[in-house]
DNA sequence: CGATAAACGAGACGGTACGTCGCGTCTTCTG
DNA sequence: CAGAAGACGCGACGTACCGTCTCGTTTATCG
């Protein structure tokens, strides 16, 4: 998952002989894999695609990570990371409010490309359970987070009951919204997701869904 | 999704010339093909293996499905016709009661095949559109199909307010235990499931969950 | 060599039941075969085109012939009917003008197409003995036999020396030339044999060569 | 003389990236693609077959040959290498002397293998015009620059007339015996060429044949 | 004259070699 | 010595051809 350690990593500095291994050039090659990914799939996307297009040898890819799975795994990490930010969830006073106003951050206002990746990715997300792990740390799961932190926020608002099962509630829109772009591969838009807020959600916390 | 046509399906009737297909041997090609793909995963399995397994030649194969790919979906699609029958569905008198009763013929019950084959399948779901409908109309849909029944009883019942979004709500179970399949790798347990009525759908549909 | 027999040969008179082989296809499906085999030789000729070109089925072809082998080695045989006719070599009164004479009705003048199918042919003389046998029966030997008429005919007249290996004379010309055209590809002019015929063939039988 | 390296390479002088062709392992591969046709044929000798014996990749193979025939091409003009040395050839101070001497370097003396080799690809030469040209350089173009050879010995050494035309008469011997091979498929054995050098050849530069 | 049995055109079939392409490794040369 | 370039061993893919088999139809002989 992480790029293969240089063959000697000794504790002890040594004067680290040769030239070092450079890093900066990660996030390209990862870019790279990304945009291959987006554009072409799983497998359309060939180890010689990544090294020509990042002008890099594959001797190089080969250092880093052990196989194109791997490289791939680290990809999809690479690219949570402007994703979500948990601490920045808009507080509007009602539940409600709040999910809907994590719409405009949802798959949505994220962007064409990371749909993508996830699509192309789903060619392999049961032959490298580290991969689907990626894929979930890196999609899925921020947004069961961030759930989850709405719904705290609504018990301790004493919105809803505290007997409800949050962990499970969290789950609900996210892993829908992941079933209907990987298998029924559906658009994920507003207008779904306020009808599963309405119709799914609300009801299931008990709070009778208004404007119907 | 379907085996290749001939060339020319003209709707005029030709008189059939040559000698024709034997479509007798489809079934048993594609379960030979979902037996390899169980034991082996999709890249495990090879044409040529299949070809040897059910004596036949590789140019069989092509003739009727374009590529290995094509041969899976119309395999996955072959899976689906020995699956739940809709008319047979339990009926306890309760909602939840026809729901836990379904459970038995669920995924869990249904057989470690069915399961190995789509979790070798998961390749492909985005490489192959088709494949990803085959999976859905296989193994997902029919239990969506269920569940949609189930809920239209617990409505002519009066069980359930008709206000309900019937074709949502039906969809929550078998696509969250898709997405704990897939991309959680997590099993779908009775306990889960059972959790899943409790906590999410009979508090959706407006039934205070009674054993908590 | 013979197309293929009945497969119930019997001597008694059966009383031929069904349909009889129409065989006065054969000379089309032969001549259909020399053409591609003219065409493309040996290896881009294949039994699905002949059988295609002459509106035959594939099991009529084998039918009458057992392989794509004994296919040629009738169609070559076949081509060998409008050849030489040893009865009709002119008589010029002297050995030099008789085989001067015979220039004329040689390869060259012979067709083109010949030559070619011997071209095509070449790759199958020592995978098929037979086949090359067939070749020797229809293109070089009614040569070798040829001189060795006009050879015996000038012992008769006292031209030559009756010690002479004619049998071993009268293969200089057609072997020399099958090897110009089989392995050098060169074509085999008048000028050519005309000059095998002064510089070899004539001093070997004693003649000196008059016109150098 | 220090060599200049130059940054930017001359487009005549590319720096030759990457690894080079291991050309030392040719000799190798097409000693092992000899070996196979010399055992099974041009058929039977599969691409597979070499690659595996030799211990190579399908895909080394077609990097440097683009087909199997340009492959055995090369492996028949590799076996040329060690055939006649026209430097030394022994002088017995007759041509007919001369002649019979090279008979033991002939077809006969040089090997079973050799001849096993020309009748595998004998069916090729006409399908690939450069592997006739391979076969006449590797068998019987040698033969004819010895007869040649032997030939300019004897006009020097005043034996037989300058006017005769040598290169002609150096093409009889063998092209009479890759005759008699290809298409009679009679071996070539001592008492033929002895025959064809007494009765033919040395008529035919006006010696007359002594021992009859 | 109708039944029958073989031959026919068309083309699917089992099998097998071909030539291509991708993965992950190894080698060569440059900075 | 890291890195770019690319050859290498391996093995699956999809194609094409051979020789066989199966359709439905046509045609010659027999009862």
């Amino acid at each position: 998952m992480t790029p293969t350690k240089s063959p000697v990593p000794l504790d002890n500095q040594l004067p680290q002989l040769g030239r070092k291994r450079d890093h900066s050039r990660d996030p390209e090659i990862l870019a790279v894999a990304l945009d291959i990914l987006a554009e072409t799939g799983y497998d359309g996307m060939t180890m010689d695609m990544v090294a020509c297009r990042a002008k890099a040898g594959k001797g190089t890819l080969y250092r880093r990570w052990s196989s194109k799975d791997e490289l791939l795994i680290d990809a999809v990490a690479f690219m949570k990371k402007d994703d979500l930010d948990l601490t920045k969830l808009s507080d509007t006073g009602t539940l409600r409010g709040d999910l809907v106003a994590m719409i405009k951050v949802g798959p949505t206002g994220e962007g064409e490309k990371k749909l993508k990746v996830m699509a192309g990715l789903m060619s392999m997300l049961s032959r490298r359970p580290e991969l689907a792990d990626a894929v979930n740390a890196a999609v899925v799961g921020p947004r069961v987070e961030a759930h989850l932190v709405l719904l705290q926020r609504a018990v301790e608002r004493g919105e809803i009951s505290a007997s409800c099962d949050l962990r499970l509630l969290s789950l609900v829109l996210p892993s829908m919204a992941a079933y209907r772009v990987l298998v029924l591969r559906t658009s994920v838009d507003r207008t779904f997701l306020i009808s599963l807020i309405d119709n799914v959600l609300m009801p299931a916390v008990g709070i009778p869904s208004a404007p119907r």
